[in-house]
DNA sequence: ACTACAATCTAAACATTGTCAAGTTTGCTT
DNA sequence: AAGCAAACTTGACAATGTTTAGATTGTAGT
């Protein structure tokens, strides 16, 4: 009981010790409860025990906080993407496999999903973003593994590039329709994973080499 | 001159006449300019010249006016997907000039687009949204057209239900993907409709009946 | 035309937010 | 042990969303 309740650790501190992780997990918490719009930082703060201002040693500023969060995220769903695709062997399951896993990576993760696409946050054009790599990260996933699809020869071998971009669309499309659009409420998560399995499904029909 | 520039109609007047779309033609630019997450309802009042408490005679609140933002810029993107549907006789045709208007829509209209799908403005479940009957009213239309293909032979004929959601879905997600992603920043006019095109013909081929 | 009422606006205020400047406290280095 | 840098707090500032009370105006009804 004593590690592991990471807010209430030695309470009465002046130094917290890991106040920069206990910020995102407290951010974390919050998106989730009461949304991404009024995200405040000063109740971040408030969650963590410390004063307002405390953030500012860890973060430029709110807007760093998300991006890092951001980051987080990409990065946990690019292990979500591989660990799907583990699940398979020939190419074309897994296509199938990374393209409900991102969809369910939305679907549990509302608020860091919707963190995650938002131009505000990307960095000045030519700089290397973290954020941006981080994305590219997660996509890199799903192109590689039609790459294997085309030279299994189990899709057609068109511009790979385009095949990812219908994809990425579909899937990503499928994800933020279920998480902003009214369907939301009436969305469970076997509804939204068959959903998702008959999205790609459909949208893999169409480059799919028949045998 | 007289009746055409909006804002500079009989600046001192103490009731400002048409103030409400005045409010609303105001937050849809400055919304395209300084984005979503900074705007202001004061600035809104600002630049309509009116006092920050002016807007609360016409809407409830910010979200209010956000919400009523999106209500017109459903009807928009309804109208929009129609006159794109006129273009083509046949139904198969006609999903794919849907396909690229949808995604153009949100390409020309950024700010109005990001507006328009936000789980907050959302009324609550049960009561008939106005809200949401846009956003369904807009669906309708790639619905229709999917039922006109199918009765044409054009396409097959599997559940229309996922087949809208599976094309609406690319479309959306291609949409928001230009928006908010990095990509944005090397995208034109030109290369979203091409990419578009791309996406919802790949989409297609997996649904057409070849002849 | 005059009166009363309702709609439309302003002014002033409040709590809350993001953020900064200045001090305090603490841990680490030498 | 001294001193320095990092990690916090306090207090303040301007800006925001929103409310209240009051001023101004259009409009019915007589």
């Amino acid at each position: 009981m004593s590690s592991l309740s990471a807010t209430q650790v030695k309470p009465e501190r002046y130094h917290h010790g890991d106040l920069k992780n206990t910020l995102l997990e407290a951010a974390r918490e919050l998106a989730n409860e009461i949304g991404v719009d009024n995200f405040t930082l000063r109740e971040v703060a408030r969650r963590a025990n410390v004063s307002p201002a405390a953030p500012y040693h860890h973060f430029l500023d709110k807007q760093d906080l998300i991006r890092t969060l951001a980051i987080e995220a990409f990065r946990k769903l690019t292990d979500a993407l591989k660990n799907a695709k583990q699940k398979k062997h020939s190419p074309l399951e897994q296509l199938e496999q990374i393209g409900i896993a991102y969809v369910m990576f939305a679907y549990e993760h509302h608020a860091e999903f919707r963190f995650m696409f938002r131009r505000e946050l990307c960095a000045a054009f030519g700089l290397p973003d973290p954020l941006e790599v981080a994305g590219i990260d997660a996509r890199a996933v799903l192109q590689t593994t039609i790459l294997e699809a085309q030279a299994a020869n189990q899709i057609q071998k068109s511009d790979p590039q385009n095949l990812t971009l219908t994809l990425w669309s579909v899937v990503h499309g499928l994800s933020t329709i279920l998480l902003e659009s009214p369907i939301s409420k009436t969305t469970t998560a076997k509804s939204a994973k068959a959903m998702a399995q008959n999205v790609v499904r459909q949208t893999l029909e169409g480059i799919i080499i028949r045998t």
